[in-house]
DNA sequence: TTTGTGTTTGACATTTATGTTAAACAATTA
DNA sequence: TAATTGTTTAACATAAATGTCAAACACAAA
């Protein structure tokens, strides 16, 4: 007698999904199960039989996050176009992807925070070490000023994420509303890329 | 019979100093009352006789924060200094006070996500109006790129703030120890000022 | 000392969230 | 149809955190 292993994996997949919504788009960091799966229109003990835990969920939805995050930086490193084109696209894509998850950098932080810690070091050195080569390989060429390739890319980080990531708090204090922050945030891209290539000519 | 006010406002405030600790300095969030108290070495119960409940003491440390924050900005922005000094001014004064609180705008943050607003805006617009013009006389000093001021004011507080705020998960990603991190934001400072300033020659 | 005031404590009640279990259910297959 | 497997549900048990209350305490003033 051949079991039937049903494969169904939807409901599984729809309480994980409605995990990263919560937290990703609606910051809903300490969400509980109750709201989860009520989220998701499902019985919370589901999310005891799919995922055992609570923790085990949000260890879940944390390890995929970083995995995206991963191959998101792996898309564009790896891809055979100017180091200028690069990051262009890096920003055409952060952009979009905030879009959808606002609160995703801001999430993982905290988890870090709270004691969670980064799984595949591997891939990430050897992107890290690429893109700091790449950077080096453009400062001799002049277009971008000298500095250790780690300020450069901290630059590069601070100035796409931060205002993503603070984007409530900065609205506050800004007095901006919705769409006139979204403005704000359309015009960064050429205002990046023009910080981040200005040379230095003294 | 004149009754004697204890004005003591040692336990409230060493409740309210040891919150603090534990949000900005330890980054516990969620920190329990029972924790709270541990770490204040008080009993439990004080907090509610202090402050009534765990969330009007949250609410009481946001306030704090804010206002210090606004104080904060509101020692540098009246200077009677050059502009380019007193940027380098909040550089210095920003590391300083991140060596303390280091999880300071992280809290905020994620207060603001869960429904928290800021309370002095007027404080915070007059301060940004005034900043705002003193950007925009620089532009046509030709110290700094021409753009929307905001633009400029979200590049600095990018460049600073993020790799202090996102520095456990930074760390992480670049495979960085503490003293390792420490150092390179030392060397940010400069970094920083010659992102800043470093007009556009094209 | 006694009284009064503010502070601190422990015991209790309440609430909220998580996790377990056994029964009900659905669908497939022998 | 009956059996098997995997899924879903409701009821229960447990645990953890908050808040209340009355009693105990400390100390100054009458």
């Amino acid at each position: 007698m051949i079991m039937s292993k049903k494969e169904d994996k939807i409901t599984e997949e729809l309480i994980k999904d409605t995990a990263k919504r919560l937290f990703f788009t609606e910051g809903l960091f300490n969400a509980t199960t109750q709201e989860i799966a009520d989220a998701a229109g499902v019985n919370r003990t589901l999310i005891n039989y799919y995922f055992r835990s609570r923790d085990t969920l949000f260890q879940m939805v944390f390890e995929d996050a970083q995995k995206q995050e991963i191959e998101f930086a792996d898309n564009v490193v790896y891809l055979n176009i100017p180091f200028r084109e690069k990051i262009s696209r890096y920003l055409d894509m952060y952009f979009e992807q905030a879009k959808q998850y606002p609160y995703l950098e801001i999430y993982m932080v905290t988890q870090v925070n709270q004691g969670n810690c980064i799984k595949d070091k591997e891939t990430v050195n050897r992107l890290l070490d690429k893109f700091y080569l790449e950077i080096a390989l453009e400062m001799d060429k002049g277009n971008i000023n000298k500095m250790r390739p780690e300020q450069f890319l901290l630059n590069m980080i601070s100035l796409i994420s931060y205002p993503v990531s603070m984007r409530l708090l900065l609205q506050e204090y800004m007095g901006f509303g919705e769409e006139e922050f979204e403005r704000l945030l359309e015009e960064r891209k050429d205002i990046i890329m023009n910080t981040l290539f200005n040379t230095n000519h003294n």
